[in-house]
DNA sequence: TTGTTTCCCATCAAATCCCATGTTATCCCA
DNA sequence: TGGGATAACATGGGATTTGATGGGAAACAA
């Protein structure tokens, strides 16, 4: 499970350390690396290992095929997702529009957020942070167990 | 899976380089290559692996023998599709007719979509690309996770 | 022949690999 | 519990490989 939140230097190459617990939680599979994407929601970028790709095809597959909703999420999720491998230390390079799209230069912030993780610029996050503890604060007694007790895994 | 987006030049003679990714999620069977037909929905192209066939087939043969979507289907997707094999260097030709359909001319954008992928012409895919942002943003909410309980972490 | 397709080689930029280094966190033992 | 030894993590830069592309020669077809 991705948790907590980590900032990282971006250097010339674009080259950027992913915190080492979330290389922890992705590895196993046959693809050692992470799949970011541009947020349709605003300026910071989604990400995830291979599991959480397999959940979103798996949900966008049960949607009807020429469902324009489907099509759509489809194209934003797929088609803007890109692989990207860890070198021997653990890092990855940043293509320039994603980092463009989020505003980052020269630091990322890492946010574990449990099944999938953000990248966003540190000081966009900071504000970002703010608001969403004051919201929560606000908001805390939705939060509640479902009715009937789910399973999972660690 | 196919995931991303890529442009690549068409040669005068046709050709265009397949992205290393896509080449790299194809291989591995007897055929080194990728199926390419015209979509029906519109001018741009739909393809994919020896897998993706394999999975049409499947899902076109539960239909009954004579039911006139079935053969519909089969016209449209067995009929029409084309085998194109990488060369040496991970290029197909791009028969005039498919390039035709989908409007393209001396650039071809590949986009993944999970299982399949299309290829379009660079500009009609960027006005696309803007849209479906929009719509995926509006209609999120339409992801829902499969009823059965998965496990959260790789 | 004439035009088309397939194969092969050259080139250039970009992505990746590899090694070195500082810094922090963890371990281990007295 | 203190403090040195060790390992883990983050970072920097050079070397090497891969990927995309262009063009020519050989095989094939009309």
């Amino acid at each position: 499970m991705f948790v907590s939140t980590a900032t990282n230097g971006i250097d010339a190459k674009g080259r950027v350390s992913v915190p080492a617990s979330f290389r922890s939680n992705v590895s196993g599979g046959p693809f050692d690396g992470i799949y970011v994407w541009p947020s349709f929601d605003g300026p910071w970028l989604e990400g995830g290992g291979q599991a959480l790709m397999d959940d979103y095809l798996e949900m966008i597959e049960a949607m009807d095929p020429y469902d324009e909703a489907r099509q759509a999420l489809e194209q934003s999720i797929f088609g803007e997702a890109r692989t990207l491998s860890f070198d021997a230390n653990g890092r990855i390079t940043l293509p320039k529009d994603l980092a463009g799209h989020a505003g980052l230069d020269g630091k990322a912030t890492f946010v574990g957020l449990g099944r999938r993780f953000e990248i966003w610029n540190p000081d966009s996050h900071a504000r970002r942070a703010t608001s969403a503890r004051t919201f929560a604060k606000e908001n805390k007694l939705k939060l509640r167990r479902p009715s009937r007790m789910t399973e999972m895994g660690q």
